[in-house]
DNA sequence: TCACTTTATCGTATATTTGCGATATACATT
DNA sequence: AATGTATATCGCAAATATACGATAAAGTGA
């Protein structure tokens, strides 16, 4: 590709996708549902449930808390994770704000 | 990665997956808006708006079309794509189902 | 038929993602 | 202090994604 022309296009429509990028693997979608059904903030246990190595699976977590989706916390020895549903809110405000008033008015578009 | 272990995880986990990772360009997200706003069904114009190369957007389309997000049909000489809907719908769907019932449960979480 | 326009595809270069084992780090327990 | 447990990070290999120019394909119009 050369250079990402990612910087090119809005802050909103880089915001979004960055959104979009974070839950584009199964494996992190399915890191938030462990975390959604769960009470206590999990952490190694996650690794039982996937079916990837533990490194790979810090690495994913790693990439859901860079987006912001999940908050992490040290306690101890071990790490604990939950979902930052503020965040989570947020952006599907945002992904129905770019369509939904348009979606109305185009509802029976052509092809 | 060796290989890719995404069959190892839920159909409903791969196509959430797949659908974000249609939407995890900001090209992409222009090229969904554009298609929005206008009532004609676009083609080249889009190369015209966006800041890449017509061959770029060309296969940005083609990734579009092949998540079911937009649909194409040939005119004459040109191409005509507007937004699948319902797709859009059900994917939404689907996503708020995987996670809106949980929030309520757990509005108040820990980290 | 011969240009012209529009779009798709091919080939290629580079960047990024995914995945794992090995290792480091950090705390807990003995 | 020594050991064990849990997690993060490093280094590497392989797969994918991004981007573009060149070219092909397909229709239009002179």
């Amino acid at each position: 590709m050369a250079f990402h022309k990612k910087e090119e296009f809005t802050r909103k429509e880089q915001d979004l996708a960055a959104f979009a990028k974070a839950l584009s693997h199964p494996a992190r979608i399915a890191i938030l549902k462990v975390l959604a059904e769960r009470n206590e903030c999990i952490c190694g246990d996650i690794v039982n449930v996937l079916p990837l190595a533990q490194s790979t699976v810090s690495q994913h977590l790693k990439e859901l808390k860079n987006a912001g989706l999940i908050n992490g916390t040290v306690e101890g020895p071990r790490s604990c994770y939950c979902i930052n549903w503020k965040a989570f809110e947020k952006f599907n405000t945002e992904f129905n704000s770019l369509f939904d008033h348009l979606k109305v008015k185009n509802e029976k578009a052509c092809c």
